[in-house]
DNA sequence: CCATGATCATTA
DNA sequence: TAATGATCATGG
């Protein structure tokens, strides 16, 4: 197995700054919305291809690797700005009632994360072309960091006190703990899936991360 | 079957 | 446009 480290991996990224995403994706055999369905995913995983990545890595890693996120952008007045929030990962509430920030999942990948802007033109995902790689460095003593660890706490907090239910996207400064699930219904019972949630970056975030990325 | 990829839909 | 909640295809 091939290991690629995030230095490899924003290399690779950095050839394809400019190009069109979607042609990348048929290249690469890639659903996106051709087929008559609606892959919303693709991006993030020809991305994840791009970068050198080989293996379908969606799951989780380990602690030991990195994370590839992709955020689109759209322009406001001229200006280019995040048009959406970006998930980070899954809440376990029974992981968020125990784990500190420093220890969790979230601030994991948080730390070792790899950052693809993409611009869209079309709002059906349809013309995407790679505008910038960034990645971050945080240290655990950065503003920010400790900002985004209050949000943590927050909602941390607010899960012990009021339960899973409690929670809502509108907890959070910089992250917030939107739904986030498969969605609809389950075919077999009939009955509806369980809702689950997951951290977002809020776009004011993300815009800040682009400009400490500069 | 479910976690993961991330956007879509709706409302104000 | 911004904010929040809901949703879909994919792969192991």
């Amino acid at each position: 197995m091939k290991i690629i480290t995030r230095a490899v991996a924003i290399n690779n990224l950095k050839k394809y700054i400019g190009k069109d995403l979607r042609g990348l994706a048929l290249k690469y055999k890639i659903t996106t919305y051709e087929t008559g369905k609606q892959n919303k995913g693709w991006k993030g995983l020809i991305l994840e291809r791009l970068a050198g990545l080989e293996t379908n890595v969606s799951k989780a890693p380990n602690g030991l690797s990195w994370e590839l996120k992709s955020v689109s952008f759209h322009e406001v007045k001229g200006k280019l700005t995040p048009k959406e929030t970006m998930a980070i990962t899954m809440i376990n509430p029974k992981e968020l009632k125990e784990t500190e920030f420093f220890d969790s999942h979230c601030w994991n990948k948080f730390k070792a994360i790899i950052f693809c802007a993409v611009q869209w033109h079309g709002k059906n995902s349809d013309d995407g072309q790679l505008i910038k790689v960034a990645s971050l460095d945080f240290s655990e003593d950065d503003e920010l960091i400790k900002e985004i660890k209050a949000d943590y706490d927050f909602i941390r907090a607010k899960l012990i006190k009021k339960g899973f239910n409690a929670l809502t996207g509108k907890d959070g400064k910089w992250i917030q703990a939107r739904t986030k699930g498969t969605g609809g219904v389950n075919p077999r019972t009939g009955e509806r899936r369980p809702i689950t949630r997951a951290f977002y970056a809020r776009k004011e975030l993300v815009k800040k991360i682009f400009e400490l990325a500069k």
